[in-house]
RNA sequence: UGCCCCAUGGUGUAAUGGUAGCACACCGGUUUUUGGUACCGUUUGUCAAGGUUCGAGUCCUUGUGGGGCAACCA
């Protein structure tokens, strides 16, 4: 056995730096206080998961992955009045898109609605609750302020009996919604307002989901979430920093509960520039139509970034990359972008697209003459194999490749410029037509004949290589761009400003007069490719049906180095 | 005039008292039948002031800055 150097820095030293949460959990399995560790993904089924979600859910279910534990999936249903079955749904299909299982099982908070009302009884009994039948203003009013403590209810010292009594009447249904509630026996005089008596249960007559009209009174957040922690056998309860002030009252609860001990631990949610993470912002977007739902390809929601086209290994990358702490943090958006490039550009078969059409005439090639040309599906990977590109002398090429006047930067085609066409032959520039209006229509080309590609005898040299597509054998297409959807970095961070003000105008671009190769015939809806050149796309499946021919999404732009 | 949390390049994130590193972004170069990819390189950082220590990004004190907390929401 050879001498270990404690050198800090040492190559052999590969031990991967843990996050705060992770070491936790690290040390509670060393140590034995948990032989295995149990975490849990509890979302409010009132809105759709986005990025921040992305996070949350790779973290829990990511930990419980690496170290051989259990999660649950637990729909926070305390509010039937915000809830409902959609949004269950949807959350469902986000989650195991994502690629995760909840090994540990799918509960609801509703599941543990009696043994909720059990807790509540025995703080009760013990003393540690009481009805409170004054009205919201007046237990705001006592409640105080963060600089000045609260003062007591006058019903605070009520018998257990008599508060036994009443939270049984409560159930019962023998009082009007907002007529009384119960609240924990804290101190009106606590420095953290979150432990001045707050209320753990309220009557509230609305239809639930799952419980129906069993109940008339539910739990507040404070008094279910924990608590279905602790009766789930939540080792590690994972949220993000604004639940730091609650975890007291959590503890609180464990304690005079005598309940499973789960560990509360926050962590800084995720930010990312140039887009809004609130739910409630996020519902505005689509109630106000600034969005066409929320599986827009330009949400932040996880089903619009699946139109978009992200892979649930892109995001899952992502999320490893932004890290955990508890720092306040704006992740550039590029980074997200960067993620799914990089797993696209390894993955995604190639092909080519004209995105704006103009004509290319290849002179010197005789008509009704055809070819067929082999070009790879992917250059990172041998085995993906190659197509057949039909070849002929009318083909379309890119507006933007084509310059009246260009300078010894620009490698495209111009007057006296000579490029090699993809897969194909070096052409060289002849001619050009314009419309009246000065708009390029045509594009005239020689081409060299034993310059074809990978049998090329020209000794011709082509600075730029363009992408092309055959006319006659072209797809007619339409291709959604997207932009980001706010033109502000921070669209929610100026007082006296609407967020909705920072909407990008030109978030979406439609082409509607796209070309594309014959092989995208077989397109499958939802697969990548990237259209040489131009960026990765694929099918859209309700705008193709909807609009009777193909769509395609733009999900990211290659990245462009070109600086001209 | 309270309580809690946080502070490392442009953005994130490591360094567990001992060489401030990594990723993204940016800039430059090499290769290239994608101005992509890959590879190489440059620039840029410990909020401040004291203290403890042989040694402080790390520990202590005090400031400064940022965030959170007063729903019968979660």
């Amino acid at each position: 056995m050879s001498e270990r150097t404690a050198h800090p820095h040492s190559e052999e030293d590969s031990t991967p730096s843990l996050h705060f949460i992770e070491q936790v959990v690290v040390d509670d399995l060393a140590s034995g206080k948990h032989k295995q560790i149990h975490t849990r993904f509890p979302p409010e089924p009132n809105g759709y998961l986005h990025i921040g979600h992305a996070k949350a859910i790779c973290l829990s279910f990511g930990l419980a992955e690496s170290h051989n534990g259990l999660v649950n999936l637990r729909f926070d249903d305390t509010n039937p009045e915000k809830e409902s079955q959609e949004y269950v749904d949807a959350i469902r299909r986000d989650v195991s898109w994502l690629g995760y299982t909840w090994n540990g099982g799918e509960f609801y908070t509703s599941d543990h609605f009696d043994s909720l009302y059990a807790f509540a009884t025995r703080l009760i009994e013990n003393g540690k609750a009481y009805v409170d039948h004054q009205d919201a203003a007046t237990m705001a009013e006592q409640k105080g302020s963060p600089t000045s403590p609260g003062t007591n209810s006058p019903h605070r010292d009520r018998s257990v009996e008599h508060n036994l009594q009443l939270f049984q009447e409560m159930k019962a249904g023998d009082h009007p919604d907002g007529h009384c509630v119960l609240r924990a026996k804290i101190d009106m005089g606590h420095p953290n307002m979150h432990m001045r008596d707050p209320i753990i249960y309220r009557i509230k007559r609305s239809h639930h989901q799952r419980t129906g009209d069993d109940w008339c009174i539910y739990p507040m957040y404070d008094f279910a979430h924990g608590q279905c922690d602790s009766l789930e056998g939540i080792t590690h309860s994972l949220c993000t920093l604004e639940f730091e002030v609650h975890r007291p009252l959590y503890e609180w609860f464990i304690e005079n509960l005598n309940i499973f001990p789960s560990r509360q631990i926050e962590f800084a949610r995720l930010n990312l520039d140039h887009t809004i993470m609130s739910k409630r912002k996020l519902l505005r977007l689509v109630e106000e139509g600034h969005v066409d739902g929320w599986d827009d390809p330009r949400m932040p929601t996880i089903s619009g970034l699946r139109r978009r086209g992200f892979t649930p290994q892109s995001i899952r990358t992502f999320c490893d990359r932004v890290g955990i702490a508890k720092r306040e943090n704006v992740i550039d958006f590029s980074l997200l972008e960067w993620a799914l490039r990089e797993h696209l550009n390894r993955t995604a078969h190639r092909a080519m697209a004209v995105l704006d059409p103009i004509k290319l005439v290849i002179v010197n090639y005789p008509e009704g003459q055809s070819e067929e040309l082999p070009s790879e599906n992917n250059p990172e990977d041998p085995s993906a194999g190659h197509r057949m590109m039909p070849f002929g002398r009318n083909l379309w090429m890119e507006r933007d490749d084509f310059k009246e006047e260009a300078n010894k930067k620009w490698f495209r085609l111009a007057p006296g410029k000579t490029v090699r066409l993809k897969s194909a032959f070096i052409v060289r520039y002849v001619d050009h037509i314009k419309r009246a209006d000065g708009r390029v229509e045509e594009v005239h080309v020689e081409y060299f004949p034993d310059s074809k590609s990978g049998s090329d005898n020209s000794g011709i040299k082509a600075k730029g290589t363009l992408h092309w597509v055959n006319a006659s054998t072209a797809i007619d297409a339409e291709v959604r761009l997207y932009d980001r959807l706010f033109s502000d970095a921070a669209p929610d961070g100026h007082e006296g400003q609407d967020f909705t003000e920072f909407l990008n105008p030109n978030s979406l671009t439609v082409r509607s007069n796209c070309k594309l190769e014959p092989s995208l015939q077989q397109a499958q809806a939802g697969t990548p490719y990237q259209f040489t050149r131009l960026g990765y796309f694929s099918m859209d499946e309700e705008h193709s049906a909807q609009a009777g021919h193909p769509v395609w999404n733009r999900s990211v732009t290659l990245k462009d180095g070109w600086k001209g």
